[in-house]
Formats: C-alpha cells, sequence, structure tokens
DNA sequence: AAGGCAGATTGATCTGGGTCAAAGCATGGA
DNA sequence: TCCATGCTTTGACCCAGATCAATCTGCCTT
C-alpha cells in the first residue's frame, strides 16, 4: 500500500537490540570505533549493500571513505550546491525541503538511518533542496563518480541503485496521494505508522518513539497548519489512539490508527 | 492585493478561437515510415539518448526493437504488473494514477512525447501504478534488462538514465510542493504554465493547445475537485488570462499567469 | 437527425482546516 | 537558579474549496 518509505520492504529481525524506546534516533549498536567500513557496519542491512557478497562489501568499504558529522539544525547541503556525493544517514534525523522564491517552504521528507540524501542533485549537477539535521547527525559520503565506477564493476550494486531511486519515486507517490486525496486525520495517521513501521525496520519500538521535527515540520510535509497538527494529536489522544507528551509518542491502538488512515472516508 | 476575486459574472463571451493550426500532441513531424530507430526518431533530443554520439545512439537501435500503440482509455500497464520494460512515449498522451484499496485514486503525472513511463516498477519488479492512454498513442518498448546491459557499455547513457530517474524524483518534489502549500488558482497556473512549457520544448505552440485529460483528471492530480478547475478557468477567462473552450486552452497572459502563480500569496 | 451520455459549467450552501490570538510548557544558556 | 525563547496547546472565528444539485454542451451512435 502506501509506501512513504524507502527501505521499506526489509523485514530483516531486530538486531539485538530490544529495549531502546528512549532515543530511537540513535543507531542500535553504538560502536566505540567508527571505523568507515561498509563491511562491518550494522546497517548494512538497511542501507545501500544490500544483498552484497562480502567480497563486494570489501570493495564498497573504499567508496565510503569518509563521514560527516551534521549538528542540529545544520545544513548538509543546501539547494544550489553543486552535487558531487550522495549521503547515507549513519545516526540521527534530517529533513529535506525545498523552498520558494517567495518564502515558503515545503518539508518533502524526513530521512533516518540507512536513508539516502542527495538522489535530488544528479539529474542537473546541483542539489534541488535542503538537507537540514533535525538532531546531531553523522553520514557516510558516497562520492558519485566512485559509485559510478563500482557499479559498472558489481551488478548489484548498479542494479540496486536503480532499485533505491525507483523506491524513492514510488515514496514520492505515496505523499502525492496523501497530500491530493487525504483528509487531516489520514495523513497523520498515515505518517505516525509510516515513522512506527521504519522504526521497527531498524529495530526499534513500532509504539514509542521521539518526534524529531516540530508540529511545523510534520505540517508542512504533510499540507497542514502547525494548529492542526497539534489538535488532531490531542483528538488522537482522546480517541485512545495514542499517547503524546511533547514530542515522546506511544501509539496506544495501532489498528485503530490504521481505521483511521482508511475508514474516514476522503472524498467517496 | 492582486483582486482576482471579479463579482461580476458577465456571459463568458464565446471566445472567438481560431482553430488551432497544429495537433499539439502528435509527434511535429509525421514520419511516414514508422521505423523503429532511436537514431532516426525526431524525439531524439527529448528522449532517453539524449547526448549520444552517432555510433552510441545506433547500438541503441537494437534496444528498442518494439513499438507498441495504446488505445485511448486503455492501459499500458497496471498497479501490480511484472515490470520487464520502460517505455518512451511516442505520440499521444498519458496519465499515471494510484489508486487506494477504498476506490481513491491519485493522478501523479501526465506523459507526453519523448518521455518515460515505467520507472516506477524497478523498485519492487511490479508496477506500482497505472499508466493510462488519454489519447490514441504509441510508445518505444524499452526491455530494462537490455537498458541495463547497454548502459555498462555507455558511460553517456548510464549516467543520463540516472539524470532521467533524479529529474523525476524532483519533478515530484515539485508536485509535493503545490499539493502542499499552494492555493488552487497558484496550482492551476502552475500546471497550466508546466504544459505550456512542456509543449514548447516540443515544438508546439506555448499559448494554444487542447487539453486531453478531462476536469477531474486535473483536479485529481492538483488536489483539487473538478467544480473548482472549471470555475477557476472561467475565473481565468474573465480575468483575460486565457481562453478557454472545453478542453481548447489559449493562455492569453504568460506573464499575467506566472503573476498568479507566485502572487497569490500562498500561507506567506 | 435524434437521442443519449459523458463531461463541463454554474449556483447555493456547508465545513474542514486555516487564521488570529492568547496562554502554557520545557529546555538551555547565563 | 531563573529567565528567555522557541515550541505547543487551545479557543474563537472565518473562508477557500468541497459538496450537492441543476443545467448545458458537444459528440457519438444509430
Amino acid at each position: 500500500m502506501l509506501n512513504l518509505t524507502v527501505n521499506n520492504r526489509l523485514k530483516k529481525n531486530p538486531p539485538a537490540v530490544v529495549a531502546v524506546p528512549v532515543r530511537p534516533m540513535t543507531a542500535p549498536v553504538n560502536l566505540a570505533h567508527l571505523k568507515t567500513a561498509c563491511s562491518s557496519c550494522n546497517l548494512r542491512e538497511l542501507c545501500l549493500p544490500v544483498g552484497l557478497s562480502n567480497e563486494q562489501l570489501e570493495s564498497l568499504d573504499d567508496l565510503v571513505y569518509t563521514r560527516r558529522k551534521i549538528k542540529r539544525g545544520e545544513g548538509l547541503f543546501r539547494s544550489g550546491d553543486g552535487f558531487q556525493s550522495l549521503y547515507a544517514v549513519r545516526s540521527g534525523f534530517f529533513k529535506t525541503r525545498l523552498a520558494t522564491a517567495d518564502g515558503r517552504d515545503q518539508v518533502t521528507g524526513f530521512q533516518m538511518a540507512g536513508e539516502l540524501l542527495g538522489i535530488d542533485g544528479i539529474g542537473t549537477d546541483q542539489h534541488t533542496c535542503d538537507a537540514v539535521a533535525l538532531e546531531d547527525s553523522e553520514v557516510c559520503v558516497i562520492p558519485y563518480a566512485r559509485l559510478d565506477e563500482l557499479s559498472r564493476k558489481f551488478d548489484v550494486l548498479h542494479h540496486h541503485f536503480h532499485k533505491v531511486m525507483s523506491r524513492e519515486i514510488v515514496r514520492d507517490h505515496g505523499v502525492m496521494l496523501l497530500l491530493g486525496s487525504m483528509r487531516a486525520e489520514e495523513r497523520l495517521a498515515t505518517f505516525l505508522l509510516n515513522l512506527s513501521q521504519r522504526f521497527t525496520a531498524r529495530g526499534f519500538s513500532a509504539s514509542e518513539f521521539i518526534l524529531r521535527m516540530t508540529r511545523e515540520e510534520i505540517g508542512s510535509f504533510l499540507g497542514l497548519k502547525l494548529e492542526t497538527v497539534s489538535r488532531l494529536f490531542s483528538r488522537f489522544q482522546e480517541d485512545g489512539l495514542i499517547a503524546v507528551q511533547q514530542k515522546h509518542i506511544r501509539i496506544v491502538d495501532i489498528p485503530g490508527l490504521k481505521q483511521v488512515m482508511v475508514r474516514s472516508g476522503g472524498h467517496c
């Protein structure tokens, strides 16, 4: 159905981590030694290297030779920046946003560990949106030229990269559906369930997490005003669907939320 | 403020529309011999082969070895169909649409000559949307496996394909911006100007064309109801921006439309 | 040439979500 | 510790666009 995620088809069993409701946006296992190596990265099953053999993985190790830390509120790239690299979120949380001349703003997505940023730049050799860290984050820098080179060597990688891009397109279509034909409640329910599902894929609680973004950012993404988002959170809480306390969300009734997503009817 | 809400609803004077000289949806030059060859295709500068050398173009000729005709109203592929090929629109006009279980529908795009269909299928080896011809159309069938193969041989092609996908993502972000933060008038103005610009790129009139889609389809794409689209067309006409008669559109005041796109203000 | 029908227009009315405004609240820096 | 400042919540009201409904138009079929 609705696919808001790039990497949602993974149903890998959660890594050894069990109880982590606290800081969902951090990598499940916090490696002390941050060796820049895909082959030893605990996110490899969520990230670009999905499905690569060990040998291939090792070749990937010298594709990704840099990491970059971005502080909360800082940008990873901005619209107009020259495009050279893709970025894989290693830890933390990002938003991408499109800004118009007249000061409007559209959040086009939220990215978490294992998700790719920067694909928008390939088409014109310039980034077309801003990527901003919503908490202190770290990304793996993937020089595009090298990726290109390597993907000519490894079929799997080549193909997988196409898949990632294609899935991004499919995700975007899902967002269009959301923005074009869903009611406010459905949008928020869809959004929460999507987050939940992505956290699950990363081995975190499906039902309890911290929202890294503000009400305004959620609203921008969902085509709603921040007041509407806030009111809906309150209503969902009254209806026993969730428990909200500021940025802390607990989904109490997942099936109930799914009902909202579908039931509230849209324009029938 | 720009007064777009004119009160006196004059009976619209039947726009003295002169017959459109061209048939905008057909390829500019109508080759009698429909040889399946990119190298001799008059759309090659709009389509996948942009920027290829002659030699490379000829290799492309045996990539695309089939054409397929689709009658108005018929589907090229549907959600769930297995993915094997991409399609380049050779002539005609398509819409892509996403359908939900509960019978809702979101038009995610309209495709004209030279544009690519089917990329959505790469990610999951299944198409995720329906592509429907809005008039009798013809597409070039591009087997994905072969494209893959060829693109390993030709750098330019490989890279260009990435660009096409990336641009599709950027386009989708633009639609999100439209759906998420524009007012109805801005959406329609943006839509008309976008069509105009694409027709221009294909050698057709920038100001006069036939809409191949219904008001409902436009509305679905723009996140509006068909009545709203119809009213806006009437209002734009009253304001001297366009002349509408059913599916026949003439843009009278392009700068004026651009103003609407920007000026009407959105949410500040 | 008639009649049917899908699509388009237009009017009247309603309403979901926007706007404006006023408190609450939590977090971090001095 | 205590403000300051940036979120968030909540209320009151409003309006753009949806909904409902009645024609109208052009075109396709017979």
